[in-house]
DNA sequence: TAATCTAACAACGA
DNA sequence: CTCGTTGTTAGATT
């Protein structure tokens, strides 16, 4: 399950490895993750060039000459691998697509997975992205943003900020360290976190996912490269550390149940 | 429940009556429906001139020359009326606004109404109204449009329908002529419409909706003058109309339970 | 009973 | 029954 860090990371080797190539086939094992039959799908994009790469939370966009735009999401527990011309080429696929010069990438999802195909002039009508909220590392996300996302809000605050529709990119790994930062509950009304409180979440927000990002990403996750990231269990705060003592007060940190998801936290120092 | 035929209508009238106009002073009722609290909003009122109403969907956005916005949904059972320097004043009303002129308006509701004062600039910060769909009377409503919204959709054509993130304005009075017109049961999942269907649906919904503000709206809703709507009981199809024949084919009228909501149809015309 | 927000559930495979 | 995410439905609100 990559989250914005990774994707980043993703995100800038593939456009210092294949801009400018031209696909040459696609082969597809699961079929029901595109938004159109297989032939369809490759009549469009076969013969096409890639511009240019881009990433908005966990989604990345392939922009091709033809005006089409390549969005995948790798849903979780998926890489998404490049090979060379003369390389090892991935055997477990759901989706392979080669260039004209025999490089290219395949992407593996566990479950999940998204690859749309969807024309420039359609992609505010693709409800999977278009309705993405603020990528967190941009200008736009400022502490008067979070402010005016929270005021009013009567629900808590962890699914409010995994709602990609708010905020796009975290998901329920890095979640953990933000709130820990920031030293929120994350059963917390929203509009009940004070001003002073709001800011120490922007700030976390941005310090989090900025440190994973310069780490390479997390450790158990693969790049572009196959290469595994930087950010390793030591570089976690409370995140998958049950029983572990709390790098602020040494309280036994607990995993708790939180609606859907499972939360990591200090019950000490994130008061509910 | 004014739904965009009402509003339309109301919205017309307001830049008749009000455009220029000074705010003297504001008297809520029901602070709730504030999106601050009054002496705020009072402070940031009390003074400016207005400028344009305009609408979308279910709501009413006076723009004031110090480039507010006063946003205003009359939630259920409502009404928006005028009054006249030296007219009769409503006595029951949530919120009333008075200009330096003495003339005004009073707003009541019976249930869940927002009046909201938004800057400019925070317009796009809305909740509430910014991400309201498509107005179904514009040129963005089209028959492709609606394809592309329906496209993929596990869940049923009539939730999805009132749902003003989708499209803005239709509420649970006109949706069932609109649905009756296309021949389309409400439980119908969206995404089984044929090509037909949808094109016939598209057709219906301005239909129902255009021939509304014709005839200025429904007769049991007031407009800015305190006058009912010439859309009239017998202007209905099926709408509210339990037990009288289908005017297609005479098969009596059913009130059935949609999920949450109450439909009427004729079982012979829209099979589910 | 209205309209809308929030919480909970269903779905997908292994 | 776990995982994570999205879409849909059911419940709560004044």
């Amino acid at each position: 399950m990559p989250e914005l860090p990774e994707i980043t990371v993703i995100c800038r080797q593939m456009n210092k490895e294949i801009l400018g190539k031209q696909v040459y086939e696609i082969r597809v094992n699961q079929p029901k993750c595109l938004n159109m039959p297989v032939k369809a799908f490759a009549k469009i994009i076969v013969g096409s060039r890639t511009r240019r790469v881009s990433s908005k939370g966990k989604w990345l966009f392939l922009k091709l000459d033809s005006n089409y735009y390549l969005l995948m999401n790798l849903g979780m527990g998926a890489n998404l691998l490049y090979f060379k011309p003369d390389g090892w080429v991935p055997e477990k696929f759901q989706f392979k697509l080669t260039f004209t010069d025999s490089s290219g990438f395949t992407i593996r999802f566990f479950w999940f997975g998204y690859i749309h195909l969807v024309h420039q002039k359609e992609l505010g009508n693709h409800r999977l992205t278009a309705n993405l909220g603020v990528a967190p590392l941009d200008g736009e996300f400022t502490k008067g943003f979070l402010q005016r996302l929270l005021a009013g809000r009567r629900g808590r605050i962890k699914p409010l900020l995994l709602d990609q529709k708010n905020i796009a990119g975290i998901g329920n790994v890095y979640i953990q360290d933000i709130l820990f930062n920031a030293r929120i509950h994350p059963n917390r009304v929203a509009s009940t976190l004070s001003e002073r409180e709001v800011g120490k979440l922007h700030e976390a927000t941005k310090t989090v996912l900025q440190r994973s990002i310069e780490k390479g990403g997390l450790a158990y996750e693969m790049d572009f490269y196959g290469q595994k990231g930087n950010f390793k269990s030591e570089d976690f705060q409370v995140g998958y550390k049950t029983g572990k003592p709390c790098p602020a007060c040494s309280n036994p940190i607990e995993k708790i149940r939180t609606g859907q998801t499972a939360s990591y936290i200090c019950s000490r120092c994130q008061r509910s």
